[in-house]
DNA sequence: CTGAAAGCGCTAACAC
DNA sequence: GTGTTAGCGCTTTCAG
């Protein structure tokens, strides 16, 4: 059974009018030669037919479907859902719509089916919001297939050849331990995200550099590798303890970890801020509720998703109208410190701390 | 200047096969009737152009897109991601493509540019995946435009007119309260979510019946509303504790607010569990590195999506086989209760309890 | 087994 | 101003 669409099409339209489907086609593209009369005669059809154009047949004709493909990857985790709440709003104002692919993997490497595919369906551009982790990024430069629509990359290392957004991370992480130095801890110490990702070896560089830059010297026992999960923050900050005896405070490469190593705080009578200074990274709502309450940097990853769109889109508008093509930028959005009570020393044992000098 | 596309048509490959596109049609569609040699030749220059059908030209043709429309709001909550999640991997397994839409507000009533907006691009079926709040379902039974596809919605009130999809909210405040009482608290007070959304009333209702049924009376003042987040947490539990100070457990609608129940207890000196037993509700990643860790009740939105993709994909299938249309029909996933410290009595405390008898 | 013709719903390029 | 013709890239008859 051929399952007649209620929805009526322009030849409908035109023949109720008494007009051809080419007059309908003027006026709902709002086009000036079209007689005032026969205008409002196709509008009162249209109005009540509730007629709609197909954006199927205008994308084939004018190859050109308002179309952005978005590939994203892990979508359990608060990050990815943010950008990509950033990606559908500002699509939504520029009049775009999204064909949205989920990586199951954030280091797959076999991206052309997903090129592919979204190719299938005439996107206008893509949006590759899947972080850089491992390998994942090796083909941005030698793609298969030779990519016929603009991409914008987000999350990965700056670039000269493709466009990027991203945190500033190494900024963030900067933010941070300047932060703790002023408040007078000396014994920084760090729990890392994977090293795989090239968010965490940011922070782990921001880190490094800072504590070196003020004049003091970073020890390989200064720092410890997690996983970003909340577990694997219990098992670093008990490494880290042992191994730096010394450590007053410690960046924690995210809020998750951060957690617990306020937990870990808590259960061994450590005092926060006064005998361990704790910041986190990410700003996630709870951060504001855990206790003492998290310093941490928070970044804007709605932002990131709203720029690769308007980047994206200026892109796509610039190649249409026959211009020369933008060259690749790339966009470091810096992060903001968020000072709570973690790392908020009180006055007098700040100073105190100061006057003792080294590592 | 006209953006020549480097992505081949059938035509091409078909002049560069020396066939008529028709036969290259068959070969991409696997029909039979090619000869074998036929199809090697076609197969090879396909795979040496890289040609890919245009889905586009298909669904025009097919009245098919084997596409499906995405509604969603607060993506900057995780719960809504992850149900993007189990749609996201579902979809892409049963071999479907999907247009994501974002609602601004989670009560928003014009709906009717939204469904324009999917139904122009000729989706299958749409996943109306807003949560119930307020009015925003009003008018499900009296759509003004006559929808031609099918629609599952997620997260909210079951329905005889319409295929739904939720998480049974009031089974797990069941189960949340049941544990409670056996644990052998007595005084069971409650932090609602906003009581305009439709999971809140009926976590409410949960609490309240289990109470009822266990010859409990349940008073207003056991009771206070807040607003999902940490801080409206924070203010109902010095409400309920000023209100209600025979309360010696409390379930929370939520686990963000219960987060805030912990720092109440922990700043007030209440042990948590001794004094004070606590149920959050949605077992967020943290909840289990709360101190003490927090007992919750879990729910699996990532198979509400995926159930919800199953479901339409079952509806499109068989309307599209001419066959009868499937009833509507409502799922609803049974919530585990996931049981933590904050919540677990020392056996010997909770047996002195169970003695004490009465409201 | 293969090709020619028609058409999905729409618009660009011409006529009139 | 308005209609006609052609065609976007593909598939569905229907011949041969």
């Amino acid at each position: 059974m051929h399952h007649r669409s209620a929805r009526p099409t322009i030849k409908e339209v035109a023949s109720a009018a008494g007009v051809s489907t080419q007059t309908v086609s003027r006026v709902i593209n709002e086009r000036p030669d079209v007689s005032p009369e026969t205008r409002k005669r196709v509008q009162d059809i249209i109005d009540e037919l509730g007629y709609q154009p197909s954006a199927l047949a205008r994308s084939l004709i004018r190859q050109r479907s308002y179309t952005l493909g978005v590939v994203t990857s892990g979508l359990r985790f608060i990050g990815p859902s943010r950008t990509l709440g950033g990606i559908t709003s500002t699509a939504d104002e520029l009049g775009y719509s999204l064909l949205l692919k989920e990586q199951p993997r954030f280091d797959a490497n076999d991206v052309t089916p997903t090129f592919q595919k979204l190719l299938a369906r005439h996107v206008d551009g893509i949006i590759w919001a899947v972080p850089e982790v491992g390998e994942n990024r090796s083909w941005v430069d030698h793609l298969p297939l030779d990519l016929e629509v603009p991409v914008v990359y987000l999350t990965m290392h700056p670039s000269k050849t493709v466009s990027v957004v991203s945190i500033d991370n190494c900024k963030g992480a900067r933010l941070a331990v300047a932060h703790l130095l002023e408040q007078g801890y000396r014994h920084i110490g760090h729990i890392s995200g994977p090293l795989d990702w090239w968010e965490a070896r940011e922070r782990l560089a921001g880190w490094k550099d800072t504590l070196g830059e003020a004049g003091y010297k970073v020890r390989d026992t200064h720092w410890v590798e997690g996983n970003w999960g909340s577990a694997s923050g219990a098992q670093a900050i008990r490494t880290l303890h042992d191994q730096y005896p010394e450590m007053d405070a410690v960046f924690v490469g995210n809020d998750q970890m951060a957690l617990s190593v306020l937990q870990f705080a808590c259960r061994t009578g450590l005092r926060v801020p006064e005998d361990l200074g704790i910041v986190g990274f990410d700003n996630i709502p709870e951060a504001a509720f855990f206790w003492p309450p998290l310093t941490t940097v928070n970044q804007d990853q709605y932002a990131v998703g709203k720029m690769a769109v308007e980047q994206i889109i200026r892109i796509i508008e610039t190649a249409w109208q026959g211009e020369e093509p933008t060259k690749p930028e790339t966009t470091l959005l810096a992060p903001a410190l968020v000072i709570r009570q973690s790392s908020l020393l009180p006055r007098e044992l700040g100073e105190k701390e100061v006057s003792l000098k080294g590592d």
